[in-house]
DNA sequence: TATTGTTATACTCTATAACTATA
DNA sequence: TATAGTTATAGAGTATAACAATA
């Protein structure tokens, strides 16, 4: 049967399955590597993307990582009862609320961010130096809004 | 508020944000670019696992996805439906089903593919032909179980 | 009227467990 | 006993619609 295991020549070409099981792999990676320190790779996405930014609201911290701003309540929710973010009503906008890191948050992220950092390290090995790093900005060139 | 609209540094050199989003569009992408020849991207990978291999079994077929074979009995039902695929009984392993293009499914295979890979040519436009082979070559050598 | 956070709900994708028929 | 296909079901992850508070 090995003749017919791999995804053969076809699919082993298409983008969407590259994609679809490179992050597929790298999503699994990561969750092992933070699991350990209290949160998930969700989590660690929201964390991220509050992290080194003016603070945010809950809607900017959505838009950021490119989710809903309803699917953030619930992962804010999860965040705010393991004391990693706190939430505050705006000074001059009493509708928004600003989502910031607390120092066990920031704590956890350096943590999880060194795991990640190492758990991507591993997955990239199969590659050369220089085309994992061109991995990484041709990835960016197709994801990050062009900057006008 | 455009200050704080992008992913920010720390997620956009975060692999599995990247894989992510890429993925996510180029799925969208091969959507609008598969929908008018009847099938959907999902669908599309089966046609590709089935295309130019000996005729596979479901379990197989499955495999070669790498997804469920739960998961294939639903998908095939549809292509059969439309009568893109058809399963007969193995001759010798009545327990297997040999699953097969059927002429239409060849047919839409093509349509389907000549779409997706000019959709693939616009979304890889914004990188040099050289970075956009380059990172077709790197995410199958992340993505496919090496050949020993 | 429009926007932020929230809730309820539903939809998509997927896998696990259990059944059946074959082996 | 084990395997291929199937079914029922449940769990993620996500978005849409509607509501309350505020602008």
């Amino acid at each position: 049967m090995s003749s017919s295991d791999g995804p053969g020549p076809e699919l082993s070409r298409n983008l969407v399955y590259l994609l679809k099981h490179a992050h597929l792999r790298m999503a699994e990676l990561t969750t092992e590597a933070v699991t350990p320190h209290g949160v998930d790779g969700r989590e660690l996405g929201v964390l991220l993307a509050l992290a080194g930014r003016e603070p945010a609201s809950q809607q900017q911290a959505a838009q950021r990582l490119g989710i809903d701003r309803t699917t953030m309540v619930a992962m804010l929710d999860a965040l705010e009862g393991k004391g990693l973010v706190s939430r505050h009503p705006h000074a001059e906008d009493r509708r928004r609320n600003v989502v910031e890191l607390t120092d066990a948050g920031r704590d956890t992220l350096r943590l999880a961010t060194d795991a990640t950092d190492k758990a991507e390290r591993e997955y990239l090995a199969a590659l050369t130096p220089k085309a994992a790093e061109q991995l990484r900005t041709s990835l960016q060139k197709l994801v990050l809004p062009p900057d006008d």
